[in-house]
Formats: C-alpha cells, sequence, structure tokens
DNA sequence: TCGCTTTCGCTACGGGTCGTAGCGTAATGG
DNA sequence: CCATTACGCTACGACCCGTAGCGAAAGCGA
C-alpha cells in the first residue's frame, strides 16, 4: 500500500508556498499580459522563485495555466434557493461571473485551443476544471428530482446523455456570451437564458420522449 | 469622392495569388502544427513567398489565422428543409462539421482567446466569422415567421435580444460540446439539442417531421 | 549531531522565433 | 521612360525557451 511515496519521501520537501505563490503570479500575470505575453520567466520573477523551480513542478506553459485557471472554479457551489429555475439561474451566474474576471478569460480559451492538440492536457482539464462543473449538474438534477420538478430517470444512458446535453448547453451558451459575443451574462440574460432551457427540458428531453 | 484608390493606385499591384497561397498555407500548418507551433516564417515557406511579403499584409499571427479560419465559414447555407426543426438541424450540422475540421479546431480558439485582450482583434473576428454565423440565425427566423412556425416579433428590442440568445446558445453549444467535451456533435445529438432548444423557444411540442 | 537525499536559487548556454531594415529587382501606370 | 509600389532575399538585435551545472539549504533517519 505504500505505492504512494508522497509523504514518505526522504530530502527536503516541495515548498507548498511556492505552489501556492507561482499559481498566484501566474494568474496576475495573465491579467497584465494576457496568454501570448506571459512568460514563465516572467512568473518565475513574479512568484519570487527561479524559473528553474517552475520547470521543475510544471511540464510547459499549458499546463500551469490549467492549474492557476483551474483554482478559479473551486469556488463553484450549487446553492439551494427552492426551486430548479432559481438553482440554475444561481449556478450560472456564478459561472458568469468567474468567467467576467480578465484571468480566467484570457487563459481558459487558450488551454482549450491547446488541448485540441494535446491529449495528456485535455484530460487535465477535464478532472480539473470541466468534471468539477459537470457534477454541478448532476447534483442540480438530484435535487430537481426530490422535488419533484424532474421525473426520476428511466434509462441510465438517456439520462447521462442528457446530462452531457444540458451541460454543453450551459457552458457553451455562457462562455459564448461571455467571450465571443463580448456581452456580459447578466441576470436578464441569465433569466431568458434560465427560461429556454428550463422549458425546454421539462417538455422533452427530460423522460425518453419518442421512445 | 477619390478617397478609395485601391485599384487606382499606382505602382505594382499586390498578388492576389499570394494571398490566397499564404492563407492556404496557414491552414495547412494549422492542421500539422496547431497553434503554438505555428510560425509565421515557417507559413511564408509554404506559401513560396517572402517572410516580409506576409508581414506587409498581416500585422501578426493573429490576424493572420483569424483571415485563414474565416474562409472556412464561407460555405455555410440555410438551407431549406421545409420546417425550422430541420432547418436548425442542417445548419447546425454544418458548423458541427466545419468544427470538426483540425485546423478549425486549433485555430478558432486560440484567437477568441487572443480577442479578449485585443479589441481590433475581436472586431476582425466579429465581422468576418462572428455576424455571418449570426445572419444565419435571423434569415432563420424569418423564414419561420413566413412558414407560421414562429409568431411575428412585437418588440424590435426583445427580439434582437432573442437572436442573441438563441445565436449563444446554438454556437455555444455546438462549440462546446465539440471542442471542450471532446465528442462529435453528430446526428444524433443534434436532434436532442434542436428539440430541446425549439420547445424551449416555443412552448409547444413540434413533431418531428417523418418519425 | 551527523550524513543522505532532495529541493532551491543562480548563472550560463545553444537554439529558435520575432519583427524590422536594407537592398536590388520585378511589375504596373502615366 | 520614369515614378511608384510590391517582391525576394539577407542580415540583424532582441527576446524567450528549456536545460545543465553548481553550491547551498532543508528535511529525515540513525
Amino acid at each position: 500500500m505504500q505505492s504512494r511515496p508522497a509523504t514518505a519521501r526522504p530530502g527536503r520537501p516541495r515548498s507548498a508556498a511556492a505552489d501556492a505563490a507561482i499559481l498566484a503570479a501566474t494568474r496576475e500575470a495573465l491579467v497584465e499580459l494576457g496568454w501570448s505575453k506571459l512568460t514563465l520567466g516572467d512568473v518565475a520573477t513574479r512568484a519570487g522563485v527561479a524559473k528553474t523551480t517552475l520547470y521543475r513542478r510544471w511540464s510547459g506553459k499549458n499546463e500551469l495555466v490549467v492549474d492557476a485557471v483551474a483554482e478559479l472554479f473551486d469556488e463553484l457551489r450549487l446553492p439551494d434557493r427552492g426551486s430548479l429555475a432559481a438553482d440554475i439561474e444561481g449556478v450560472v451566474l456564478q459561472f458568469a461571473a468567474i468567467l467576467a474576471r480578465p484571468e480566467a478569460r484570457s487563459g481558459l480559451m487558450a488551454v482549450v485551443a491547446e488541448s485540441t492538440r494535446d491529449d495528456a492536457l485535455r484530460e487535465r482539464l477535464r478532472t480539473s476544471v470541466v468534471d468539477r462543473q459537470k457534477r454541478l449538474v448532476v447534483e442540480g438534477r438530484v435535487r430537481a428530482q426530490c422535488r419533484g420538478e424532474l421525473p426520476p430517470e428511466s434509462d441510465a444512458g438517456e439520462a447521462a446523455r442528457t446530462v452531457d446535453l444540458i451541460f454543453d448547453m450551459v457552458a457553451g451558451a455562457v462562455v459564448h456570451r461571455t467571450l465571443v459575443s463580448g456581452h456580459p451574462a447578466d441576470e436578464e440574460w441569465v433569466r431568458g437564458f434560465t427560461q429556454v432551457l428550463l422549458l425546454g427540458l421539462t417538455g422533452a428531453a427530460s423522460g425518453a420522449p419518442g421512445e
């Protein structure tokens, strides 16, 4: 069971403070410089560490920025606002607030672009960012089923496909609105979006319609 | 009135063939190398032109890739399939087919990421890519209104907001499905997506024709 | 307290790309 | 024929990359 000598390793342990400083410096550099002008040497200087220390922990710019941006999504929570519509609006507003921050705007789409040619990066992005968001969809569905707002799923495969569809619709719409159209996903927009999404779901996809 | 000496300019005219060769070489390099490893020197070599010629026409990598990727969306058409649902499915499938091509996957998200810090690039992206897509939404709505599938808009402002919402939902969902979730937006997915979207918009169950 | 191990800061380096300047030549129009 | 512009080519300084090597520092076990 000692196949993880992570803590039982001899020698000087790695500084956890350095990790935090590097990730914070990365976000700071993303705000000031953006993705393309961000250099690892500059990040190391901002963090007060040597460039070699940075390279010992991250293999490159992509991996570093993924981790730096992923921390922004830690604050995502599923609020209990009493109804499915209100819950969706709440979590979407949180998501929009994160995407409104410049460090997320500059970094997130860049690593998504890079992940289209790097399977390892895609996996890292999936586990540390995407899956954490998707879990909120699953939780929200369960809660709505407990409330009786959604029927319990009959087919597991159909249910999984529905979760994927909802997730792509929610995250995709907010990202597109914020980063491509360039308009803020404010309360008015979120209200209209939730209305369309929820009306489309409660009548159609929840319970295996045409079968 | 001769403030546009675009054609009446003395001297040797610019080679239109060089423009096409450069853009084609850019797409080729995007496929082989991806965004981050693409260099302007390599593109110039592939196109058979000098690097300086490339810099005389494009100010940098961002602008070049925007133009190269924008040409991919020229083939987008709004098909007339008889019903609003079928029209949406058709255009979404076209959009998904473009996003499935590696030169679009690598380039599009990268320029979107860069455009978050470059207003001129954002404007270029908007006029040459985004607005062209959004027009399809407007056309599709007009056609559906002629068919009687959608009511004519009462408020112009409300109608514009609805178009923006639909556009962000459609484009965002397809992009997120393809590039973030990493799954193809195939016919089955498009059918489910269209069903949810259309039900959410009209509020009435639109029976899928042909089934 | 003493070694062993690993990390850390620092310097230096070759390699690559960037974006521009300069030059001579090619192509078009008056 | 001449002015004007585009083109190909070379060269250049500047910057960043990613790594190697070194001595010092920080834990851990004996």
